[in-house]
DNA sequence: AACTCGGGGCA
DNA sequence: TGCCCAGAGTT
């Protein structure tokens, strides 16, 4: 595929998801570290209201060990498994007090040892927060909508990742991601894609191929 | 590989 | 009312 073909599918979706954008700019790499837990089987814009109240309360990792968890959890309770995110977050915070001087570590390596943050976590905060383009996240949302239009033939993640290391210009690999799974939630869906209501259907090879 | 956490969105 | 979901950890 032309890197041209791809550069304007890029930035179509970026004029149809402008708070993609707003979404990743959160003023430290911690917030965003955090959002993107939050994040996990919800939508955005729960994360985002949470989000508001949240960040305005918690500002350093210090803010969150010293509030008991209970009360933490009650604060992200609408995103769902609050539990789970509010122990992770919590421990989280410990761990970068205690070994990373009360910074988010900007390396992947670093990065996975965290509660609750795995590869998919961890790219998209080395590549939004710390402009670090090491890899792209493939989910399952990735993996479908760059299969439908036509960025990779493959079905194995890793090769879907180096297809898309190639195609993307480096600079978009954390926002690409990004408007992927958004795009693929709201209208390129696995079930009964939208074709109809979708920005991309006169570039896509799959557009309208559905049942 | 299957199971668990979980409230919210949507048909 | 039932089904599905921006993930990660445990067994």
């Amino acid at each position: 595929m032309a890197d041209e073909r791809v550069n304007k599918i890029i930035e179509i979706l970026k004029k149809e998801y402008p708070d993609v954008k707003i979404a990743l700019n959160y003023s430290n790499p911690l917030e965003l570290l955090i959002a993107t837990i939050l994040s996990a089987q919800c939508t955005d814009r729960q994360v985002n209201e949470v989000t508001k109240d949240l960040f305005k309360k918690y500002r350093t990792p210090s803010d969150y060990i010293r509030v008991p968890q209970e009360e933490l959890e009650k604060n992200i309770y609408s995103t769902g498994f609050y539990k789970n995110k509010a122990k992770n977050i919590k421990r989280l915070c410990e761990i970068l007090v205690e070994n990373f001087s009360g910074e988010v570590p900007d390396n992947m390596e670093d990065l996975i040892t965290l509660p609750g943050v795995a590869r998919k976590t961890a790219n998209v905060v080395l590549s939004n927060a710390f402009g670090k383009n090491e890899g792209i996240a493939v989910d399952t949302h990735v993996k479908r909508v760059s299969a439908r239009l036509g960025m990779t033939d493959n079905t194995n993640p890793d090769k879907i990742e180096k297809d898309l290391m190639k195609l993307v210009p480096n600079k978009d690999w954390g926002v690409f991601t990004l408007l992927l799974i958004r795009h693929g939630r709201e209208i390129c869906t696995a079930k009964k894609p939208r074709c109809h209501d979708c920005i991309l259907n006169k570039l896509c090879p799959s557009a309208f191929t559905f049942g």
